[in-house]
DNA sequence: ATGAAAGCGCTAACAG
DNA sequence: CTGTTAGCGCTTTCAT
């Protein structure tokens, strides 16, 4: 494979020039420029990107560690980031941690060792502590949060109105007549399932219904755990009349069980989920779902993470909260449809 | 950041035996090598993979490039990939290529440029030519292809049986007393998609239906076309009784269309797609769909892959055909459910 | 068993 | 404007 030197003996000049006529970082002579670019084509010269990134102290690399691309959500975040960061000359590793805290922190080890410029990550649950982080990570490259994260993490944060969404949802179901609401929630290591708790708590609030423990089951944000919550809650002598599924994987669970269950959907067991899937508009009945912006999550981390590795933006760690839309469908019971904007915490 | 030197100085050693404790090239001494541990501990010490990736001439890396990761075939492949590759050592550079033979062929250079180890690639319509990849890659660093592949490719490809499984969705609807069968193909620049037609066709030629050129729609894989292709062949004078949809974006064009002209499926439509998808056994009437085994597509590509890049596997390009799966359900019209196995093409 | 030293391919002072 | 040259951090002969 050609190298530099190689370019340069061809074109009868020095390295230094073929390297300032690739990175433009001098002016050089038409002629030379010419001889150089030849002799680049005609040896069919690339240059190598790990000895520049060697030399430059930058891989224009940005990895990015989700928990499980299988799940419909996270995908069209890769997107939103992918488009930013290529159109910025940065490449993505990727990793998947597939929900383990532990495998999060080996891509992360890796990925440092590798010397990329920054890193997206939407953490597992376990995820390494900011105490871990702050020891393997004293230079602190840039990280940024998107989706999820818990307190005292050093970094910047762009997740959806979590809060505001599920209040929105669960409000929606009360307005729809319903007062016997269940909850399916996520785990609750994670701050973002933790908010979507709490909208549903504030609404439960606002309009004083007491709250039924019975009602608030742990899912994992996995089909199988909303499918056998939906079961158990069905289970119980006073079942609920409605049902907050806080995550499309566990929507799709609770939609196998009601199924199963031959229930009709939202006569017997009205349903709202948090996140939205182009097949909920579809399905019968079509299922109202708190909708985040997913792509926007990504591209809004890209953007600032970009700005935090150029040093453009400096100072202390932002949060930025997009907000939700609710898709009022069938599966709520309610006659009018439409979509409704978070109005933030 | 502390550098291999540092932790030298510090244990009062060479950094080349700094370097044989790392990478266990060499027996070094008990008391050496403790103390070249603590020293790297102590300075939190991480090796420079980018520094030793320009010296080894090997990135530990391997590239994908997919169409689009927010088509929900993709991501179970990529996670196969992901799996098998991080258990050898090798982490994903990943790059979306939009459908786009233009920006693969980018991600296809930036590769390059990264030296990465080996290639995985989904290829988009218009993807670089063998012309392009001879040119540019003359060191011929291991490509596979997934899934989709062209003709005279270099590289080893790893596919479902497109033909077979075809060939047994269609003869499944034309046993279930369909003779007016339509199909929407893919972009019938990529094999597959012509495979995919070639299934079709073969059964309709052994049960000696004559073939409508009417019934045969291209398609781009996508919900559009998908959507735009079934209003049209509702609009023919004597419209289909089924429609065989060559991938579940586009079978979700189909539903939503069937839904808005308010016919029933399968009494006034039935309908087959290639692809099958969690919901689609959830969905009323339930999808009668070829399952591909997408995650095996991505774990057999990336065992090649590594193979190839080990030299463990010489010799010719070699081509991999996994089986598809018949998913008997609603949709088709039949009263018998199940699965069956592709015989092979 | 350990160390000295020569690069890997590129960039960026610094000289000329 | 162009060329010389000294590294970037690591691996790896080759001596000792």
């Amino acid at each position: 494979m050609a190298k530099i030197r190689d370019v340069a003996t061809l074109a009868n000049v020095s390295t230094a020039t073929v390297s300032h006529v690739i990175n433009q970082t001098t002016y050089v002579s038409p002629a030379l420029r010419q001889r150089v670019i030849g002799a680049m084509r005609e040896l069919n010269y690339h240059p190598n990107a790990v000895a520049r990134s060697l030399k430059t102290k930058q891989s224009k690399t940005v990895a990015m560690v989700i928990p499980d691309i299988t799940n419909p959500f996270f995908p069209a975040i890769v997107r939103g980031a992918e488009d930013v960061l290529r159109h910025e000359g940065y490449t993505l590793l990727l990793g998947n941690a597939d929900e383990d805290g532990k495998t999060e922190e080996t891509y992360y080890n890796t990925f440092h060792a590798k010397r990329v410029d920054g890193t997206l990550l939407i953490i597992s649950p376990h995820s390494p502590t900011p105490e871990y982080l702050q020891k393997h990570n004293p230079d602190a490259f840039p990280i940024v949060y998107v989706d999820r994260f818990y307190r005292g993490l050093p970094g910047d944060v762009v997740i959806a109105d979590n809060v505001g969404g599920s209040y929105q949802a669960v409000c929606h179901l009360i307005e729809n007549g319903h007062r016997w609401i269940a909850i399916i929630t996520g785990p609750l290591e994670l701050v973002n399932a933790r908010m979507r708790l709490d909208g549903y708590e504030r609404a439960l609030t606002k309009y004083r219904i007491p709250r039924n423990d019975n009602f608030v089951r742990p899912g994992r944000f996995d089909a199988r755990s909303g499918y056998e919550q939906t079961l158990e809650l069905l289970e119980l002598r006073k079942p609920p009349t409605a049902i907050f599924s806080c995550n499309a994987l566990m929507t799709i669970g609770c939609l196998r069980a009601i199924r199963e269950r031959g229930l009709r959907c939202p006569e017997d067991l009205a349903l709202v989920s948090f996140d939205d899937l182009e097949w909920f508009e579809l399905y019968s009945p079509s299922i109202t779902a708190v909708s985040q912006p997913a792509y926007e999550l990504g591209s809004t981390a890209a953007e600032l993470l970009v700005k935090r590795i150029s040093g453009t933006l400096c100072g202390p760690p932002c949060r930025k909260v997009l907000t939700t839309r609710l898709m009022v469908r069938e599966s709520s019971g309610s006659n009018s449809k439409g979509a409704l904007r978070s109005s933030g915490p």
